[in-house]
DNA sequence: TTGCCGACTGAACGAACGTTCAGTACCGTC
DNA sequence: GACGGTACTGAACGTTCGTTCAGTCGGCAA
């Protein structure tokens, strides 16, 4: 499918540049550039054929006879974006859990992945939205993505390199989120802490942390007089909700 | 079509204390109950006033005759969801940290206040779209959270619960968004572990382990010859990305 | 040259959109 | 009874939506 060439978005991002002088990236391509940064800034609902169509310098008629449909475009965008993170597809498990505990200093996943597209890129913010309302195309991101941090837990359990999980799903899938965390509420975390975690230095001030945690936790295991203490989630600081129904 | 006519909606949101069983709620509440359900199941631009209207089992205009205009009902939404988790107005955020240091056992804080709201609800899933594109609300939205999650940390610090953090706004963005990516990856966290982490069962298998890896860690830290190793990410496992571009 | 085919366009289609408006039904108060 | 106000409606408004279509342009093969 991919076989275009590498029209990156951000050259599409200039509308009506003469492009002849370097990159002559293909109508087609500008089409699905454009779809890409505008589906992920407004939304799939929140974008229109006329909006691609002005953004990648043609006519709407045009999106439509290289795509057959608004629909179609975004399956081959969403299509585009999942290839590129398809980690299941692109290597077999085992081997991104021997690179990763090769890379151990780095525990992140999808810090990992991330740091291969530019800063400014739109794909995190597709991505973004193909985790919360890409159902398919989601679903089955996630899934890989699972499938090959539970392989890596335990290719790390085995080397000793990680702690023997309880849960070994559980914990997986917690670790899991915790990076995609980042990209899902990156701009809040920039607005933070002051630093987009997105860029190297981001990273790396982020990364110290999360490592620091996961090196050494976060909190002191309470002085219990017995050691098993089940009950997770019971006492409530206060009750305000006024949504919350007693059920008769 | 789509869900419709269902009570139920109209019910788990119903301020109507004295309801009887058969009397609904006013039409009013009955247009914003819709409105928060199909705003957080399809997104406000995928909802159109129509959509609300039959929902609510009302017409079209009487939705902008009490909201004055779709964004008007959106804006009433955004400020009802936002009013149920504005912790910063809710109370002040020692009295949180103090709450939350008592009940020291679950160090979760979004789930914590997602207990309060029904397993069913559709409050979750606004949230997410809150933090995902609604923008000044959403902003305020964790910029309170994590003024809180700062003071918490603090709490915890000085009373001898929590480790020192190195960065202290990094490690308390770190759990805020570990929290919370469980709100946003939930229905993926759900497929993954067989179990929904905002049921109480779910919240208690999970945080299980969350809390084992906050209070022992994840790794084992790795034996060093020597000091630190600041690069975090460098040594990738595979190259493929296509739409990676070389910045000149 | 002729013929063909893909790229591309302007104009239009019907449907759905948010919104407006005149008007009806029902209320509690003179 | 008359009255004013609120809740509510059906029918439309103008706009924008995704999509269709007849047709032009340019390159390439015969």
């Amino acid at each position: 499918m991919g076989t275009m060439d590498d029209a990156t978005v951000a050259d599409s991002l200039a509308p009506g540049r003469e492009g002849r002088a370097t990159a002559p990236a293909s109508a087609r391509d500008q089409i699905r550039a454009c779809a890409l940064e505008l589906f992920a800034e407004r939304g799939v609902a929140g974008t229109s054929v006329r909006d691609i169509a002005a953004c990648a310098g043609t006519s709407p008629a045009n999106v439509l006879h290289h795509y057959g449909s608004k629909e179609g475009l975004r399956a081959e965008v969403d299509a585009e974006v999942a290839a590129l993170f398809d980690v299941a597809a692109a290597a077999p498990p085992e081997e991104i859990a021997a690179a990763m505990a090769a890379d151990q200093g780095s525990g992140s996943f999808a810090e990992l992945l991330l740091t291969q597209v530019p800063p400014d890129s739109p794909v995190p913010a597709y991505v973004r939205r193909l985790l919360l309302d890409g159902g398919d195309a989601g679903r089955h991101l996630f899934r890989g993505w699972f499938q090959a941090a539970r392989t890596m837990q335990e290719g790390l359990v085995s080397t000793g390199a990680a702690r023997q999980p309880a849960d070994p799903d559980a914990r997986a899938a917690f670790l899991l989120v915790n990076d995609l965390a980042m990209i899902l509420l990156r701009e809040h975390v920039a607005d933070a802490i002051g630093t987009d975690p997105l860029t190297p230095e981001g990273a790396a001030r982020w990364t110290v942390d999360a490592l620091d945690v996961y090196h050494h936790g976060a909190f002191h295991v309470p002085a219990r007089p017995t050691e098993t203490d089940p009950t997770p989630a019971s006492s409530l600081p206060h009750p305000p909700s006024p949504t919350t129904k007693e059920h008769a």
